[in-house]
DNA sequence: GTCTATATTTCGATAGAC
DNA sequence: GTCTATCGAAATATAGAC
């Protein structure tokens, strides 16, 4: 029954489902590298997602971009009328989230399951990325903060360039550098420009 | 011998692979799906790739590289002194070649083959993408042109933006956007920055 | 060189005991 | 609810004919 599978045992199947899908990818991840990191055997899986990989690929990314898209707006509405700390609690978002590869997702990862489920996916993934940080622009574009002449476009380059950030290796980070202070190098850099003002 | 693998269809099994690896990654490609695309039985490929799957991964990422590096360079030489057609010439040459997802390899595909040769790989990648830009950026810097703090994070994040357009679905272009044109507007973003003038 | 046939391995999925 | 055992499909890889 639906009461039944709403227990811990559940959410610690999504989350770990999550994480390892986000990192590497529907093809990927096993069946039995999502058991292991719940602690349980691979077929026990299917007490809790009887339509296997696939359903469970599924269930993962709604709750992903539904997040993600609460999570952006509340961010952004955190972080008051500036649009430059706006844009830093975008990058601080997806750096607390699991990473988000959206091409991965639409090249490699949907051309696996269902179409219909696939086209599905990707308007969700799109909308919870870019509707929140498109309103925030054009906020600050009559606000007269910036000029930006294509706010989608904008929006999908601050996505992406935090999707960048977040997935920098450990190893290419210096002892001093931290994720957070990219993340303000990278702002600072779209606000202002490469040119000199 | 070497001199029998150097012959055209060992060609079109590298181009093939490299195609479709670099548009799914590594786990989401079947050697079935690479000897289909050159027109052969996948039994096959192992006579020009004994090593098999991963082999072939390898060789083809090296290529890869190699032929970014040269290809960045050449094309920067190409667009003269200039740093917005510089700029320009790096969003061409990425549409120019097959969808590259710096994020995907680390994170999805390099853990699946021997760890010695994924590190190998990576500074590969990092190198051919990070050097012919940021060489550009820092004569750039000198030069007057523009005035960047931290030209390898500046070249990363215009690499990154490359893939970016690259990557964009068809069925979201309109009918009149063209790649093209999105990229030159993402370099002028790029330039003059989000604020006002 | 390329094929057919087959071995081997991996992995998703099912059955049934407890 | 979770396990063990196993099935069946798919994918890599090998053997050997032509």
């Amino acid at each position: 029954m639906m009461a039944q599978i709403d227990n811990k045992t559940y959410e610690r199947i999504l989350a770990a489902a999550d994480a390892l899908f986000s990192q590497r990818g529907y093809a990927a991840v096993r069946l039995r590298d999502i058991a292991e990191a719940v602690g349980l055997q691979h077929a026990s899986l299917y007490y809790y997602v009887p339509g296997g990989k696939e359903q469970l690929f599924v269930e993962v990314l709604e709750r992903n971009f539904q997040r993600h898209r609460e999570g952006l707006t509340q961010a952004i509405q955190n972080a008051g009328e500036d649009i430059r700390q706006q844009m830093l609690a975008v990058m601080g978002w997806f750096l607390s989230q699991p990473p988000m590869d959206l091409a991965r997702l639409y090249y490699a990862d949907m051309p696996q399951i269902d179409p219909a489920q696939a086209e599905r996916l990707m308007r969700l993934a799109l909308d919870a990325m870019s509707i929140p940080v498109c309103s925030a622009i054009e906020a600050a574009n009559e606000a007269g903060q910036i000029a930006i002449a294509n706010p989608f476009m904008a929006a999908m380059t601050l996505v992406n360039l935090a999707q960048g950030v977040k997935l920098i290796p450990a190893s290419y980070l210096s002892k001093v550098e931290r994720r957070a202070e990219i993340s303000a190098e990278v702002v600072d850099m779209l606000l202002n420009g490469w040119r000199k003002r």
